[in-house]
DNA sequence: TTGACAACATACTCCATGGTATGTTCAACT
DNA sequence: AGTTGAACATACCATGGAGTATGTTGTCAA
């Protein structure tokens, strides 16, 4: 009688939002390294050791549970760089702020910020069944939103004479290639973590200011 | 009777070679908008307004077919690069040069390196069958050796003192982000391709050798 | 104490898709 | 003129995986 191991997995879950939290971890981990139409619903299950049932008692869908992991992804970043949206300093300084920040960011939520990047070109190619589309397309809004402080940050930055560019598209385009590049080219080593995703960090934002024309010298 | 018909659609392709490249670029433009899992050889044959049949008549699997298509777009850069490895000029000359290459080559091949892209992270994560698996191992050789020709094209351009970089394998990593950007975000409009190429190829020389502490002025 | 319901697990269904087996057409030899 | 084989097309099979229907367990409220 395996009663004491039934009661454990059965256990309740008091909050749900722990057990979505749970299988959404498990799910972004998946994806990034198959991605999404490669992987199953089975794998993920596996994954946390419970089963597909679990999955479905929270989420309609796989591509629901997909857009749920988008979503926290871009919450992330968020909340990683809202401290230094409307902070008095000088813009160049503000800019350096962010960029470390969502480096930070992007590294330690590695798995879901590759999701947010599948999800990003799936709507640029017209992947994702219809009824999905549409929120898939509100997350996207999200993700201009987004976007749109560093764009912000970039022209006040060169208002102020700290940096130039010729299209700021490009030039936003170019400086996410490179603050994003850690999600594909870093893997942390054990045990020195934490030290280490900070010297990578720092030396993104020197190339990413460089890249954007600023010559001074970093802290 | 549709005589007339058959005779066109059993065409004999004198060269075999001819008819591999027609389905490879289909299968590139498939495994680019919908990735390698999620394309079916359906889908790609009609993209080639054919069948399945033809496809595994040249390809013994949907996994060799995606390693060809992996192959010849690593080739088509080789090529684009090579004309300037053995020309004597200054350090950072070449090193423009060759950046300028790459980003012509991998805009007008874009789907290619998308999949070049996927196979990348394929073998990073230890996705495909083992079988195959052998020979991605030797294509991601291919892809080392490819930059290391950019590794050296950096050590000279510092020797020359032109750019600086305090890690090179981050700096190298920052620069391929950078250079590959427009596969991700570049759509070229109709009409004006050539010229806007040229014009976003520029710019993102522009950035890279900033971002490597250039700071001298582009031709 | 006993429903009632949330939170799962188990056991199915059904379809898309990779792969195969076979049929058909044409061109180049002999 | 006939035979052979490359270059396909067509028809089929087997399997994995999304989705569903149903069963089971624990908890709380009345």
């Amino acid at each position: 009688m395996a009663t004491a191991a039934r009661s454990t997995r059965y256990r309740r879950q008091s909050d749900t939002d722990l057990s979505r939290m749970e299988i959404m971890e498990g799910a972004a981990l998946c994806f990034e390294a198959r991605g999404y139409a490669a992987t199953s619903l089975d794998e993920i299950a596996a994954r946390i050791t419970s089963t597909k049932g679990r999955i479905y008692h929270h989420y309609g869908s796989k591509a629901e549970l997909f857009l749920d992991v988008y979503r926290n992804g871009m919450m992330m970043n968020f909340q990683a760089v809202e401290p230094f949206l409307e902070t008095r300093m000088p813009a160049i300084e503000r800019l350096k702020a962010m960029l470390k920040a969502h480096i930070r960011c992007v590294i330690r939520t590695k798995a879901f910020q590759n999701v947010v990047g599948q999800g990003v070109d799936m709507l640029r190619h017209g992947t994702m069944p219809a009824n999905e589309h549409a929120e898939l397309a509100q997350l996207a809004e999200l993700r201009d939103a987004y976007s749109e402080h560093f764009s912000t940050a970039l022209e006040q930055a060169r208002a102020s004479g700290d940096i130039t560019y010729t299209n700021i598209k490009i030039a936003l385009n170019s400086v996410f290639m490179c603050i994003n590049g850690p999600i594909v080219w870093f893997t942390p080593r054990q045990g020195q973590a934490d030290h280490e995703i900070e010297a990578v960090a720092d030396e993104c934002v020197l190339y990413a200011v460089r890249l954007l024309g600023y010559t001074g010298t970093m802290p």
